[in-house]
DNA sequence: CGAGTGTGTTACCGGTCAGTAACATCAGTT
DNA sequence: AACTGATGTTACTGACCGGTAACACACTCG
């Protein structure tokens, strides 16, 4: 249609009209599956979003379920490149990381959309246990978790199992209660329970400092 | 079919063919949104599971969505009864009523069907604002917190607002993180560590013990 | 130029969805 | 027996779903 020629693919305006469609796919399942859900998202809704159709969807990808598995598995591992992003910046320093980690939390609860983490709600939305995206929500919320404790060990908190139980619950229950109550509920206050958190467990000894 | 006489309506076996069908048509949609999902579960398969048909649905529940939202609603009120059971049990005694719940938190965790909380479930899948769900949804879960927030305030504890969050807070997200990694993962544990919490927690002085 | 590759377009498939119309059946009441 | 109300049965609508086939177009590389 108005598609005449674009010589050089700088940065358009909206949903990037000038990236390859395989990207235009993904940006928009994101965008979409985040905001409405799931299953109240088709296909051809994706496609037309990513300015392009359903056809070159399937070309890219071999079913819906398996773009819902390559959505879950992005969001995955951005959440991982913030951790060794935090670890690039306090090297050495777990109990930085951390508060690092949790200051980031705050901010960003508020004004993330409020509709909590993606992966926990596809785990909602897909019970079925064969499904591929339940292998990749299980792995990165338990990979998560590990990752808590062994910030909470290599920090020195005594018993940092549990200090990473109540970090992780924590950060999962304000996530989903916003859905419930929006941000008037306190989910919105999780970053300074967690910073509070952090201040007052009991810390045996540090174990290094850099 | 084979459904020729039945003399007096006990208790016969299964689904309860025997209760009029709004009872069972509300006991089956219960069952199979809560397993399945809201949105998986079509009225056709609750009216099959109800032994009765779309038609008697229909002439019950004017719309799909207002049968979610009586659903949700009936769970809310079976949640509120259990706190009048525990003030009963517990009259005058904010503090053993906390200690109930949680240990009935404990118990029920792992049996449950591992499916968290149908409320907060329902609203993950349910993000539209005007659906009357929400209403239901967002309603018990502020009347949960603040149950807990007043009970939290009569048994002495100084802070019980942040104390009622937490507890709030991570009751959720032991429910929710549930789905994602099953009876393994941190929430089995929410139990011990709400029962630790309500005895750590600083209290200022008892408010009256009858 | 021709071949190959990626993309757009249209139409279609079988299935399911929520919701309704029309009619048959059954039970209880008088 | 006649009426009444709740329920069962079948068939249908219009819309949407995930997924595919067939073909046209554009672009790049040789």
């Amino acid at each position: 249609m108005s598609r005449e020629k674009i010589p050089s693919e700088s940065a358009i305006s909206g949903s990037t009209p000038a990236s390859p469609p395989r990207e235009r796919i993904l940006a928009a399942a994101r965008a979409l599956f985040y905001a409405r859900g799931i299953r109240a998202v088709g296909v051809d809704e994706i496609a037309a979003a990513a300015q392009t159709n359903k056809m070159t969807l399937y070309r890219h990808f071999e079913s819906k379920d398996l773009l819902v598995a390559k959505y879950l598995r992005g969001l995955a591992q951005e959440a991982d490149s913030v951790w060794s992003e935090l670890a690039r910046s306090h090297p050495g320093d777990a109990l930085a990381q951390l508060h690092g980690w949790v200051e980031r939390i705050g901010s960003h609860m508020a004004d993330c959309g409020n509709r909590g983490c993606a992966l926990a709600n596809a785990a909602v939305e897909i019970p079925e246990k064969g499904h591929p995206a339940r292998a990749v929500i299980e792995a990165h919320k338990t990979h998560q978790r590990e990752h808590i404790a062994t910030l909470c060990r290599e920090a020195g908190y005594r018993d940092p199992e549990r200090l990473a139980d109540e970090i992780f619950l924590l950060l999962e229950g304000a996530r989903v209660n916003m859905q419930s109550v929006g941000p008037g509920g306190p989910g919105t206050r999780v970053g300074e329970m967690l910073c509070a958190l952090l201040h007052t467990s009991p810390r045996a000894a540090v174990a290094q400092s850099a």
